[in-house]
RNA sequence: GCCCUGGUGGUGGAAUUGGUAGACACGCAGGACUUAAAAUCCUGUGAUCAGCAAUGGUCGUGCGGGUUCAAGUCCCGCCCGGGGCACCA
């Protein structure tokens, strides 16, 4: 009887499905284990072997818990709002929720053929108006709250009101515009319309102006990664800033618990750090310098840094180029100049900018002010490395103590100030805080540290600075000028925001006939009369709002009044262990952890971190291949032939690629004929593709999937090799070689059950001792791995363990069965077939995970290595309670340890128990 | 550029706290079974030198230094790959 994986694998998961063996109750008398995955974005190019990666490593894991006597919640849902669908739409004229509900089709059956334990009754979709409604509905709550900085959480913004009419703002000054100031009284005396735009400034979402990648030809608003080299990805086109009225949340009011919550989690020390440098909180001043400009009308600005004490080495100040001033301060001579780099600057994304490693910049021709020496004048530049959204726009640049602020000078012939005496070798900055200060006036002789705090006492005592912390984090652009989002719950009326009321919720997305952008940069929503009559808000929420509180919503999915029972979420509580990548770092994990600290400062939840545990599962990488087109031109050159020649490089699929030879014809049809144009400059007859190893993901063609995969070795195949490919949380290339060891341990498996031509040969005769140490040594290395989620370690375990019984000639009940019990989570299909065949009662998924005794696996005695200093020459075998003088005689005694001491004298004689004896000559 | 991460045989990887580098697989080579193939099984397999062989020597965990009786593991400096950098999700 063969290993038929077909029919077991179908049999099983149809019993599954039928017996509901994977419904979790809310069952509150069970410890629970919530296992998570970062759930997928159902793309049409459907899952890649990319995908499970995570899902089987949450599946074992919750598998392993389940054996073990825990509840455990494993869902799975679709965040499915996003571009693809959208740009999907517009090529193809197909509603996004219909390529959407399809895409999820597919995805669901590749899921399935892979053997998840997935609860699907409690599946979510967040482009579901079921789902979406209370999206809107936090969101109402978040613009219906502000944060109260002196309770630290957030509160009511009726409450706020409340406070104005009573005190004004004295004690709640104003997050979103620092010079606001009122008393009770002004607030009493403002109309409505001046009260909202108050409030504006103080609710969580709000609404604001920001700039954005715009593409006049495309008529659309572009990502970061749509923008090459200054124009579209699509087509090629010129691509340049527009300031757009945008909706944000105020992420920034929680920075400091964001930092301070990071404690109470497990996540890796990487992890925590990516979070810690996104937020980047720093501390320092805020310092005033007055302007020498011929126009004399802008009189002064304010610079932030973080080094105050460094006042006297500031040799020139940089401005951000989009500051609005710029022009008012720029010389009559310098003026064209500054135009022309103004006009440069804004060609430029912010990556570019920040990546830039030429230095470029332009003198305005205005001066800066010392504070502590008005004889100091400091020429004021602009350059691109300054970000305008960053601390105030404006630096005083450093030389002597920064590397950049140092190129900068060198570059611009600006004289270089040294206030750090010797440590100062005028060749490189020194970042030093521990030289005692020269050349700086009153500081002269005090160590650094100790003058940070005697510039800003003096500063403020002079009211021009003032001691500042600053967040490198930036408030979080929370709109987008597209169709295929949440619509937000809001109404314009004489230029207030008027949230809609709950009892309206979901507003449901309109039908459209065309998801082109709107007049003006706005989304595809202006362009409905239906929805602008209402004076509805047009913008639409970004991907990440929905996959923001997900993880609440498994808990309690069907829930249509609440976002999720308090009941169901104090039982299922934090998410015990959530894994996906490491791409998600800063972004969604941000999110989600500031939408639960929100909703529990709200009394939704009554916990502030959403996910306990993190394991960041590794990228499965893809091999990409790359087609080069002449700059400007529909001309592909061979990935040979380039030469130094300027080439936009560009993704093209894999599948129509055979090794690195380009499909030429399937390219011209590629991508519903963008390329239909195209012609080649060939190498030898040939289009050969540049290649280079990346993340496998939709938008690079690199896809691999692994139905191929299940249909040909199995679901339990597919699974352990995924696992055996290495660390879960390494990224690594695909390669589907080396999948065949994994299927022939599986078949070894089922010979130590069946033979040929005997069949059945398991017996209920009583296991050896030799037999019950590999058992034993395989439940202690199964159970310490699983947990420790070294899956690649557990696979190996199962392949010795059953090398080793093949060779014992073991085929005993009381040894099979544990180790298939063991097996289940990894490849649950042949585990509860054999299970079944050895007459297991039950079902094996409830099974109890096998106990390890300690006692069959203890040896008396130990190979040791012997090295000679530190290189191991022999081995020795001595009993485990041996003593060091015995030991250290008997080796003595050896005749490959007498060669090499060769009568020298002995210096030292190191023993470790249990590890390993050295002899140092 | 900045932040994070990784680099071990031909390949994926193992070595859990500094203690026998290369577990387990893939591939390759040779052999058994077969008319043949597939499947399966067995043996060998880091490099290099000496030897008919058993065996033994030397080198070896990206590169260069250091700490230690002992370094893949710890420290310093470099090189290379991957991820993120705020509108991909």
């Amino acid at each position: 009887m063969d290993y038929n994986f077909r029919n077991i694998e179908q049999k099983w998961q149809q019993h599954w499905a039928k017996t509901d063996a994977y419904k979790v109750s809310n069952d509150r008398t069970k410890p629970k284990y919530y296992v998570l995955d970062m759930f997928p974005y159902p793309s049409g190019a459907g899952l890649h072997v990319g995908h499970p990666l995570g899902y089987i490593a949450s599946d074992i894991f919750a598998r392993y818990k389940r054996l073990k006597g825990y509840n455990v919640l494993h869902p799975m849902g679709y965040d499915a709002f996003g571009l693809p669908a959208e740009q999907y739409a517009i090529e193809h004229g197909i509603h996004p929720a219909d390529s959407t509900r399809q895409n999820i089709a597919t995805f669901e059956k590749q899921l399935n053929n892979i053997g998840f334990c997935f609860d699907w009754s409690r599946r979510v979709n967040t482009s579901e108006p079921g789902y979406y409604k209370w999206t809107q509905w936090i969101f109402l709550q978040l613009f219906g709250s502000f944060y109260d900085r002196s309770q630290q959480k957030a509160r009511s913004i009726d409450a706020l009101q409340a406070i104005f009419e009573k005190e004004g703002n004295q004690v709640h000054p104003c997050p979103g515009d620092a010079a606001l100031v009122f008393s009770a009284k002004d607030w009493q005396s403002y109309d409505h319309k001046r009260r909202q735009e108050i409030l504006m400034n103080y609710r969580l979402a709000y609404c604001g102006y920001g700039e954005v990648n715009w593409c006049e030809a495309l008529g659309t608003v572009l990502a970061n990664d749509e923008v090459v080299n200054g124009v579209s990805e699509r087509g090629g086109h010129p691509v340049e800033k527009k300031t757009l009225r945008q909706w944000y949340l105020r992420i920034t009011e929680y920075a400091d618990r964001l930092l301070e919550g990071l404690e109470t989690v497990e996540f890796s020390e990487a992890m925590k750090e990516m979070q810690t440098n996104w937020i980047g909180k720093s501390t320092g001043a805020e310092i005033t310098f007055k302007i020498d400009s011929e126009q004399g009308t802008v009189p002064a600005f304010t610079a932030y840094t973080t080094r105050p004490d460094t006042i006297m080495g500031v040799d020139f100040c940089v401005l951000a180029p989009e500051l609005s001033w710029v022009l008012d301060i720029s010389s009559t001579e310098q003026r064209p100049e500054v135009e022309k780099y103004i006009a440069y600057v804004k060609s430029r994304s912010e990556r570019e900018r920040m990546a830039e490693k030429r230095i470029t910049g332009c003198f305005t021709g205005a001066y800066a002010i010392n504070p502590f020496d008005e004889n100091k004048k400091i020429p004021i530049y602009l350059s691109e490395y300054v970000l305008a959204g960053y601390g105030t726009g404006a630096i005083m640049a450093v030389p002597s103590g920064d590397e950049r602020d140092y190129k900068f000078a060198k570059y611009f012939e600006i004289p270089i100030t040294n206030i750090l005496g010797d440590l100062f070798d005028g060749e490189n900055a020194n970042p030093t805080k521990d030289a005692i200060l020269v050349n700086s006036g009153m500081l002269d002789g005090l160590p650094m540290r100790e003058a940070m705090e005697v510039v800003i006492d003096k500063l403020q005592a002079k009211g021009i600075g003032k001691r500042k912390t600053n967040y490198r984090m930036r408030d979080a652009a929370f709109s987008r000028q597209r169709y295929w989002g949440e619509p937000f719950p809001i109404t314009w009326q004489d230029s207030v925001a008027v949230p809609l009321d709950e009892k309206e919720l979901p507003l449901l997305l309109p039908k459209v006939d065309k998801y082109g952008p709107g007049p003006g940069g706005a989304g595809p929503l202006a362009a409905i009369d239906s929805w602008t009559d209402r004076h509805l808000e047009t913008n639409t929420m970004p991907g990440y709002a929905g996959s923001s509180w997900y993880f609440l919503r498994y808990m309690d999915p069907h829930n249509t009044e609440a976002f999720c029972d308090p009941a169901a979420s104090t039982y299922w509580n934090q998410v015990d262990l959530y894994i996906g990548g490491t791409e998600h770092a800063v972004g969604h994990l941000l999110y989600s952890r500031l939408w639960t600290k929100i909703l529990f400062d709200l009394g939704f939840i009554n916990f502030q971190e959403p996910f306990k545990k993190l394991l960041n599962q590794g990228m499965i990488q893809g091999s990409s291949r790359f087609v080069y087109r002449r700059h400007g031109t529909h001309e592909f050159i061979s990935h040979g032939l380039i030469m130094g020649q300027q080439v936009d490089k560009i993704h093209v699929d894999v599948n129509i690629v055979d090794g690195v030879e380009l499909d030429t014809a399937a390219f011209k049809q590629w991508k519903n004929g963008e390329f239909k144009d195209a012609s080649f400059i060939l190498e030898d007859g040939k289009y050969i593709c540049g290649v280079e190893v990346e993340k496998m993901s939709k938008s690079k063609f690199n896809t691999v999937n692994p139905d191929v995969l299940v249909e040909k070795f199995g679901a339990d195949t597919f699974r352990m090799y995924e696992m055996f490919l290495g660390p879960v949380e390494q990224s690594k290339p695909w390669d589907t070689k080396g999948i065949e060891g994994v299927h022939r341990f599986l078949k070894k498996l089922w010979r130590l059950f069946f033979e040929d031509e005997k069949g059945a040969i398991w017996t209920d005769e009583v296991p050896t001792k030799a037999e019950l140490k590999v058992l034993h040594k395989t439940i202690q290395k199964v159970q310490t791995d699983t947990e420790r989620y070294s899956f690649n370690t557990v696979v190996s375990a199962f392949m010795v363990c059953v090398n080793e019984l093949t060779d014992l000639k073991c085929h005993k009940k009381q040894i099979l069965m544990p180790v298939l019990i063991m097996l289940t989570p990894y490849a649950p299909h042949i585990a509860a077939e054999l299970w079944q065949v050895l007459g297991g009662e039950g079902e094996i998924l409830d099974a109890a995970f096998p106990e390890f005794n300690p006692q069959l696996i203890q040896e008396s005695s130990k190979n040791y290595p012997v090295s000679i200093n530190g290189k191991m020459r022999t081995s020795m075998e001595f009993p485990l309670d041996a003593d060091k003088d015995s030991i250290q005689a008997a080796v003595l005694e050896n005749e490959v340890v007498k060669k090499w001491v060769d009568n020298n004298p002995i210096k030292k004689f190191i023993f470790v128990p249990n590890k390993m004896i050295n002899v140092v000559i």
